[in-house]
RNA sequence: GUGGGCGUAGUUCAGCUGGUUAGAGCGCCAGAUUGUGGAUCUGGAGGUCGUGGGUUCGAGCCCCACCUCCCACCCCA
């Protein structure tokens, strides 16, 4: 039989395992730090928690899990698969992270004190067609402040952002742009029903070009009065503090967009105050096509590297209400691990020394130095040295070999003559050097 | 979901206009005086040519379907 796996999912090595989970420890120290606490949720999700949260396309997206037993039983399999598709798969893979711990706030509220702050490390799943920086199959790694509409967790968030960042060794491009903006805009035109077609339309300009954007907004249905009004906007240079002073101006009689300027003037505000190492700036193009954003909204890009954003969040003001907990907002973030992953291959960043599973390997000469070993095997793990004895009582060669195909830095001698006089004979792989020694200079000489 | 490309030993690839027992490098295994690896040399194993149909006297090569992976669109981490 031939084996496989579903496409677009992935098994790990230890080589990689080693790298990723350098990411995964980078993050979470990270979260730690700003004083987020742990949690985790179920993958399956009930489809009615998931459904209609993340638009159209989201929807098609969803991996649906068919019922258990007779999930024909009851169903008219006449009608239209949109409808018998609820009915026969009532669970769901879920789709990100950020929903399910909306659902999980409103379902242990009793036992959260707000405001909370809560990261989650684990893998979505997405019917996606795989390609390049794209999973069936990803992990990603959220950090979400709720029961606050205070812009000082949205600067947090940026200051996480940087500090994953500068660890991990990657100049980055942080984008921040505000929900309340674009709903402003789409008012200011005349076209407030638009805002959903405006907002993808608007978020393909460094992609597409203004023409093609204009385009496709005659497409999506707006008059040609409509999207010249647009013009000033795509006008707008300057520093971030700059444009938000003319689109101020221009948004003079609108409510709406005169809250996303002031909510991002502040935003910035804060932002010039700490002086982040990475590049942020304010762009009005990004519009991210989650739906449930209401506020601030991010995207994080590696420069140099094309691999779409590596790290995307916002502010959602009612996710909460969907599930009958009204009036509490929230913010968060989520760092796309796998990309990450690809983006620190691609620029080779990831350490030298990830993947080395043993410290010292312990040469097999057979029964009769077998119980010395072993002893001096376990007082080096009693010491926390990854130590590893080889299981058989090869050849020589081989037993060279293996440690050095599995990196290992220290090979041990203990046979005859070593048990006669109680020491190791260690050889350094590295460097070929050797010597003889007592076991607690092994201890020392190791833990260096 | 739409469009395009790829698929030959463990791996990276070769394989001429379809024509006998499908090749190479790397890797693997075994040797080169049985307490010393990364070098070199010698020998060896290993392929239902992605899967299933079809065309043909004959198919790795041509045609069709399916699958995988990759690329673009859509959308997104």
């Amino acid at each position: 039989m031939k084996c496989s796996i579903p496409k677009g999912t992935r098994d790990f090595l230890p080589a990689e395992m080693a790298r990723r989970n350098y990411i995964f420890d980078t993050i979470r120290e990270v979260f730690k730090t700003f004083a987020f606490e742990p949690i985790e949720t179920p993958s399956l999700e009930n489809l009615s928690t998931l459904m209609g949260k993340y638009g159209e396309e989201g929807d098609k997206l969803l991996f649906k899990v068919l019922n258990s037993g007779n999930f024909m039983e009851n169903v008219d399999f006449s009608q239209d698969y949109h409808k018998v598709a609820p009915k026969i798969c009532e669970r769901g893979l879920r789709y990100d992270l950020t929903v399910p711990f909306a659902r999980f706030v409103v379902q242990h509220r009793d036992q959260l004190t707000l405001p909370f702050r809560r990261y989650q490390l684990q893998p979505v799943w997405r019917a996606d067609r795989p390609q390049k920086g794209r999973y069936r199959e990803f992990y990603q790694c959220d950090a979400d402040m709720i029961g606050s509409t205070s812009l000082l967790n949205e600067l947090e968030l940026v200051q996480m952002i940087d500090a994953v960042f500068a660890k991990l060794d990657v100049a980055v491009t942080v984008k921040i742009n505000n929900r309340n903006v674009l709903a402003g805009l789409a008012d200011h035109i005349g076209a407030p029903d638009k805002l959903v077609d405006i907002t993808v339309a608007i978020d393909k300009l460094d992609k597409i070009g203004l023409d093609n954007v204009r385009a496709e907004l005659s497409e999506r249905g707006l008059t040609n009065e409509q999207i010249s009004a647009l013009d000033p906007v795509f006008a707008l240079s300057g520093s971030a503090n700059e444009k938000l002073e003319q689109l101020a101006a221009l948004f003079a009689n609108n409510e709406m967009g005169t809250k996303g300027v002031n909510e991002l003037k502040e935003l910035f505000g804060y932002i010039d105050l700490v002086k982040p190492k990475c590049q942020v700036e304010l762009d009005l193009t990004l519009a991210r096509g989650l739906n449930y954003y209401t506020g601030a909204i991010f995207e994080v890009k590696a420069q140099g590297v094309s691999i779409g954003s590596i790290c995307g969040g916002g502010r959602y003001d009612n996710l909460t209400g969907i599930f009958g907990m009204p009036d509490i907002s929230g913010v968060g973030i989520s760092f796309g691990a796998d990309r990450i992953y690809d983006v620190l291959t691609e620029l080779d960043k990831f350490p030298a020394n990830l993947g080395q599973p043993a410290r010292a390997l312990f040469i097999n000469f057979g029964s009769e130095s077998l119980p010395y070993a072993i002893s001096c095997a376990a007082k080096l793990r009693g010491e926390n040295i990854s130590t590893l004895i080889y299981p058989d009582n090869a050849k020589m060669k081989k037993q060279m070999d293996y440690a050095n195909k599995c990196h290992v830095p220290f090979v041990f001698f203990v046979g005859e003559n070593e048990i006669a006089a109680q020491t190791l004979t260690v050889k350094n792989m590295a460097t070929g050097e050797q010597c003889t020694v007592t076991i607690n200079e092994v201890v020392a000489l190791l833990k260096a």
